[in-house]
DNA sequence: ATAACTCTGTGTGTAACACACAGCTCAAGA
DNA sequence: TCTTGAGCTGTGTGTTACACACAGAGTTAT
């Protein structure tokens, strides 16, 4: 198989199936005539696997240190296992940060379809923008977050 | 005003100060003895606005276009109302990406907690990841994804 | 043979900074 | 006055996960 083959078959560009191969995560060989990429059923289990992983959130990065444990034939689940726990407390800080400003936006929205429009002046931009903060400043200074999503905040 | 004193004043790094000096949206005057960036009240002013675009979100190429009516003197507010509404569709689809991506985590955490630790074969390299994979795209194609939690996506 | 297409490696661009570095400036102490 | 140490300067590079561009070589169909 060349590049375009398998990266047709997995639904992914061209340049992805290079990238991995550029960054060694890929190690096809090459054809000898041409020095064409040539992908094995092996190299696509291993491109299928990395598709897989970024799908959950792996990094390139994970990746490669899980491939530099099973290369040598050692299981990599007891790793995976660790990082993806990792991954979820990022993913739970992150999902907190965007209810934080989903409800900000569209507070902002709100707020904002009553006020005029104010042109410039030297100590105000846009009064919109800089109103809002002030606010969220106050908030928070009070320990009153606006419109928390309370709901979202667990699991199921 | 010098460069780290802005920076201290606002709270943030004195790189941040010449990013934004570099790419054009902070023009401070130099010193004409030791050519060292001068912010004055208005840059101060500039500044801040930056910082509270940012914290809604604005992309510094949104604050960029903004900066172009607001120094030719023309209101701004029409077009900030505009740009906060595209930022919160993008944001609504990120939280429902954060949503699926929790949820997938959290399940894949639960599940593997079961299972054994296998050593990498030349068709599987981590049961672990190609296995939830597999499910998630029989759910896919049944259009029941797993654990969507309704309650968060509701905006109050 | 020629056109039309695909493949190659390599280099650059993306967003918003953080960090490094060599060299200049400046206030204070010995 | 000299030195020391801190702070400043512009510029260059690194970060993430690719996408895009490009010149040149290989392949396929007519």
């Amino acid at each position: 198989m060349k590049v375009a083959q398998l990266a047709n078959k997995l639904g992914v560009s061209a340049d992805t199936v290079r990238f991995y191969t550029r960054i060694g995560l890929l190690n096809p060989s090459k054809s000898p005539n041409n020095g064409y990429k040539t992908f094995n059923h092996k190299d696509m289990v291993r491109m299928q696997f990395i598709l897989s992983a970024r799908n959950l959130g792996f990094s390139v990065e994970d990746i490669k240190v899980i491939f530099s444990k099973t290369d040598l034939g050692d299981s990599a689940c007891q790793l995976v296992r660790e990082l993806i726990k990792v991954k979820l407390l990022e993913t739970e800080q992150q999902f907190n940060e965007m209810v934080q400003l989903r409800s900000k936006l569209s507070k902002a929205i709100q707020d904002w379809s009553q006020m005029p429009d104010n042109i410039p002046t030297g100590n105000m931009i846009c009064h919109l923008i800089e109103n809002t903060n002030q606010e969220d400043i106050v908030s928070e200074e009070l320990g009153v977050p606006h419109y928390v999503d309370k709901a979202s905040m667990e699991i199921k």
